[in-house]
DNA sequence: TATCTTTATTGGTAAGATATTGATATTCCT
DNA sequence: AGGAATATCAATATCTTACCAATAAAGATA
């Protein structure tokens, strides 16, 4: 994190959470700036074109699902994370439809935020190197979740690009069922590891000549699966 | 099969919650440690040094608050996670001073408490494991689960990468069974010593040369084995 | 909003891979 | 040589994975 110094927005009300927030962040040299509510926000966003969004939900004037979606829509792709109250109802699911990367629950500790700012300026820096992935009669584009066989268009499901774009990303390593859930599902879901082989299972099915002898997705047994464009 | 049994420290003064965490924790081969109060926690933490520490906030002596506070002040950086009574008006800037790494409102499923422990020691484990090793004509990489000899693959099953990737972490100096066991096995098994000799003697006959006067995986008689990658 | 379609998740089971044990042979050390 | 520790083998037990079918969830459509 210190050949390059990323710019994070912090857009929250509460001061002392905000005050909170980018002291830490600058202590993990992080250059940050902030706005204290949404309509502020997006044009802070705007202006300074952060490498990374720190959105409170519950903020006066434009809360932050409202925010997040309409940076969204105006086509803003920076990487988002929102601060959730615990005891707010608010539904998961609404907030990946807007399209956040990533989600807090207050109370939360400085510490995880700090590790999940840096897990997703990771997680976001490295899958924007690999755009498209080749091998065999098939090419996969990742940025615009576009698939073809033997330049037969192939049907993928957003999971099962994720996913995939994970193992390539990855690829030579062997890559854990839980690193999976945790990088691909995210962190607000727990299914089970099944759902994980089931996965693998469509996806080879898809792309893998033989499903039987699979030649680029590999179970390591009592590991976890990886991938290699050339065996 | 973990790739490392972990010490986790269970702080609760309920009697049930505690049985069940260590329940499911041990069902996921960790080994587990408990404290019924914060007091008896500080103590416990300092005793076992675990390596993760789950801490409930409502508890009678010592609350969780004040004794995750007190650790930190120690200088225990410890990952920890906090158990919180749902809805619990826990303060908002005391929540950030504290230093916990993750929250967890009660009541709580064990899959998402499993999963958080995990994702938590993924991402605050230290990655000073050793990728690759190179003796003789042959050649392994631990993270690719990949070995070869003479440039033939090399089928090494899981349990005999680990093995190996202990034995040769700490290249010369002897390691008892029962330390393999520990290290390697887990903390919730509990094969016969037979079974690392047996381990051993199916690894070696991948990897040495003359199984009958092993250059690289020698026996300490008495004792144990010991790695050496240049004799 | 209700309905249909697609996608995701779960649990079960069989096939396959690996691990463990116990018996026996061998080696080591004194 | 004798006792203890280790090596090895083959049978059995255990664990893991692939896969299927049922259910649930999400998204799309009218």
């Amino acid at each position: 994190m210190n050949d390059k110094s990323y710019l994070i927005a912090v857009i929250e009300d509460d001061e002392s959470v905000r005050k909170s927030l980018m002291l830490n962040l600058e202590l993990e040299n992080f250059k940050v700036v902030t706005a204290n509510d949404g309509i502020a926000g997006l044009e802070l966003v705007e202006n300074e074109k952060p490498d990374l969004i720190i959105l409170d939900v519950m903020m006066p004037r434009k809360d932050g699902l409202q925010t997040c979606k309409e940076l969204r829509q105006q086509g803003n792709s920076t990487p988002l994370i929102l601060l959730t109250a615990r005891c707010q109802e608010v539904d998961k699911v609404l907030g990946l439809e807007l399209g956040a990367d990533d989600y807090l629950a207050k109370p939360f500790g400085m510490r995880e935020l700090v590790a999940r700012v840096k897990a997703l300026l990771r997680r976001t820096s490295k899958t924007d190197e690999i755009d498209r992935v080749q091998f065999d009669d098939v090419l996969i584009d990742f940025k615009a979740y576009r698939a073809e066989r033997n330049s037969e268009p192939l049907e993928l499901s957003a999971r099962e690009y994720r996913l995939l774009r994970y193992l390539v990303a990855k690829r030579g390593a062997v890559v854990t069922r839980d690193e999976l859930l945790d990088e691909v599902w995210g962190y607000n879901s727990y299914p089970s590891t099944r759902t994980v082989d089931n996965h693998i299972a469509r996806l080879r099915q898809k792309i893998e000549q033989n499903v039987n002898s699979p030649r680029h997705i590999l179970t390591v047994h009592g590991v976890g699966y990886k991938f290699v464009a050339n065996p």
